[in-house]
DNA sequence: TAGATTGTTAATCGATTAACAATC
DNA sequence: TAGATTGTTAATCGATTAACAATC
């Protein structure tokens, strides 16, 4: 079944097969690529078999093979397009961060209220008013939004994104974002994350939350 | 049991208590929290038994008394302090934003290895040099790290942390950080939740990951 | 008192782990 | 063949949910 954890499992052998690809290995066995993703053997032979790959018991898997069925599950065959919302610091750490990076799922359009960003061209992307974003959003097709201004703004920001269309957020606002099911809201809040490692920092860490990559 | 999705949770009850205090509300019902915090109910109450706090049947929880109790939970009574390496647009980003917030967890040094910004002062702390990391981080007694340095620095980065006496880790690095058993390491991949929420708004998200605030 | 909420236990649910026959 | 790995089911584990007596 493919819940959200296993998305970001496939996320994660995905980049680690491309990787191995560069280095020009062909096969991989389920030990091997739970090793580099912090997962068991059992969640990758699982996962594969998800997808609907399947790997040969002498062999293992074949990278290749494996990651085109991932890119085939992870991707949209006609790409997709995301959307940010407030260029600021963290705003520009990500448009940075994908600028030119995946070509399939790309930041096609960035939104500020501030007058003096607005227009302004940043890491190749226009910056437009939030006036214009019902607009701008709708004709771009993008159905993904990234959430990057104050608490305060976020809910109506992603008010306005929904209304455009978008049905996927990335909140980094540390507030509950209020969307309909049919909505799928990821919220990052990195002072909870924070505090949760200064409390682990000091208590011990139980081995299980330190020896595994995805939550 | 305090593990770590309970110890997110009272993080989120005390921003929201914290504001509810502000708006001069003195008690608060398990249910009014858990709609707020995007919790149920009967989980607001099992985390206030378990950081050892009581309700009243007929008042609810006491705004005021429950915070102080989260407070001791969560906070080190001394305070604790964390380093930030790779002051990047990311690492600028999260400086920014815990500057002057919490006083009882902040980042106290700030390192990078591009001679331009060391010895500078950014948002209130001088950025050291990389060379400088386990002085500094043992001198002030440091035990979290944040890690903002590329994928192909952060194990090395953690490793000098690790070597200097930190036993937490907040990494932002695409990479799978090596620890023993008694460091905790909380891995933030912001890539592979972009490619979660593209997902699951071209897939339709399950009601459950759309109602919840916390994973 | 009546009624809603708390504290706490039992039932349910889902994911992880263990196990093992089938396979190359 | 011998042996390690795959595909897949059963057992385990932990967290969430439901339920309800005790409480104010």
């Amino acid at each position: 079944m493919l819940n959200a954890k296993t998305i970001a499992r496939l996320s994660v052998y995905r980049r680690l097969l491309t990787e191995l690809r560069g280095e020009r290995v062909e096969t991989v066995y389920s030990h091997q690529l739970a090793a580099l993703a912090g997962a068991t053997a059992a969640q990758v032979r699982r996962d594969v078999m998800n997808v609907g790959y399947q790997g040969s018991p002498t062999r293992g898997y074949a990278v290749e093979g494996l990651l085109e069925r991932i890119a085939g599950v992870l991707d949209a065959p006609e790409g997709q397009r995301a959307a940010l919302v407030g260029v600021g610091n963290l705003g520009r750490a990500i448009l940075t961060y994908f600028a030119g990076r995946r070509p399939n799922l790309r930041i096609a359009a960035a939104f500020d209220v501030d007058p003096e960003k607005v227009s302004r061209v940043l890491h190749g992307h226009r910056c437009h008013s939030i006036a214009e974003l019902e607009d701008v959003v709708r004709s771009l097709g993008i159905d993904v939004g990234i959430i990057t201004v104050p608490a305060g703004e976020a809910q109506r920001v992603a008010d306005a994104l929904m209304q455009a269309g978008v049905r996927g957020l990335l909140n980094f606002a540390p507030v509950r974002l209020r969307v309909p099911p049919d909505v799928h809201a990821e919220n990052v809040d990195i002072s909870v994350l924070l505090e949760k490692v200064a409390f682990f920092a000091r208590h011990g860490s139980s081995q299980k939350e330190t020896t595994r990559w995805l939550p």
